[in-house]
DNA sequence: GTCCGCATGTAAGTAGTTACATGATTCA
DNA sequence: TGAATCATGTAACTACTTACATGCGGAC
């Protein structure tokens, strides 16, 4: 999903500044699955604007800087479902670069192998252990009462896609644990530089 | 993993073409993780020329277009190594669509929501499927005899990558046939430019 | 007194997609 | 005869990343 579409997503459950929607990416439901720094939030709120599908108020702060906060219009809730109805089946395919890596295992030191795949099942605990601890339910970093009004418990989309993550993930790290052994044990078998490679039997 | 180093990955293997590099990563084991078109490989190819870690051969074919055949260098072979030695534990976040849009499944018509969710069902019972129907070893594509002594069977990185993929995809799918009935049921409740959404209660 | 958080934005560069351009063969 | 497969490449465009630029307030 485009920075457009998916701060229109942000915006679309209450007014929130460039700044606010950079940290509903990092932190709550929306890090399962949007991204996108200031370099790339910062003109799509302009070309959103310019569009009509928001529109931009400044707010004056005592002791910090102005905010500039969006809201979105009619016709960019129109927008929003428009794109959301147009998502396809495909293009959900696994993109991973520890998978890459797997990949090559056998030709790779066993110890970097060791390495990899202890650190990945590290950071899949402690994200699953971040996603079950935590109950927001995707507004949690918005000021305004409207958020709360809007997504307050009875909205079923966050604990879906919380738990969808959750689901996922833990396949994820059970995978590993349990093939951990097996695939260190057939790593470094076959360096890639070495005798018995591609390289050597074309030669 | 950008695509000049899944090139050279595919390169690993044993020498190809641009167009059978495409091949892999449509079909077998690399599907699952790399992708590309056309107008990606061939700069690519030409670039990693340009470095010194591949180089081309043309080869006439009788009724068939020539081909120009790559292969991957020494040089090469070390760059594949560092690429992989330097993967990091993050950036394996689920980006997906699908999720985006049931996030806002409250605010969608059901019949949508229901409609996308047994898309998507079908769409992971064919893709396992065809991973469970099909044992191929990373190198299918490869014409030359020097892919199969280096990949068939004693190599376990195609398996991981399989069995990983399987796993990930199975917890997926039972997920949305668990939580389908839910999802829907609770799908439409809030239509965006109605009655009860944040847009009337900013007003 | 130095680093972190708040706050907004631009500029340059990277990487990739989509469409275009060509042309023979083979199969239905 | 028309579509699909084999085969290579370029050009224009889109989208995103990284680095730069600025500046105040508060915590340690």
């Amino acid at each position: 999903m485009d920075v457009k579409t998916t701060c229109l997503g942000v915006l679309a459950l209450g007014p929130a500044s460039g700044y606010e929607i950079r940290k509903a990416f990092e932190e709550g439901p929306f890090s399962h699955f949007a991204e996108g720094g200031y370099g790339s939030i910062y003109p799509a709120l302009t070309k959103l604007t310019k569009e009509g599908l928001i529109d931009g108020r400044k707010e004056e702060q005592a002791k910090r800087p102005d905010k500039n906060i969006y809201h979105i219009t009619e016709a960019g809730r129109q927008k929003l479902v428009s794109s959301l109805e147009t998502v396809q089946p495909a293009e959900d395919k696994i993109k991973s670069d520890l998978l890459f890596m797997l990949f090559f295992a056998d030709f790779l030191p066993r110890e970097h192998i060791a390495a990899a795949i202890d650190a990945r099942i590290g950071w899949y605990r402690e994200k699953l252990a971040h996603m079950r601890g935590c109950m927001e339910t995707g507004a949690a970093h918005l000021s305004q009462p409207v958020a709360g009004a809007m997504c307050s418990g009875a909205t079923s989309g966050p604990h879906i896609v919380r738990d969808f993550g959750i689901a996922v993930y833990q396949a994820a790290l059970d995978f590993l644990e349990q093939e951990r052994g097996a695939i260190v044990a057939s790593a470094g078998t076959k360096p890639m530089t070495a005798t018995g490679t591609a390289q050597d039997a074309a030669e």
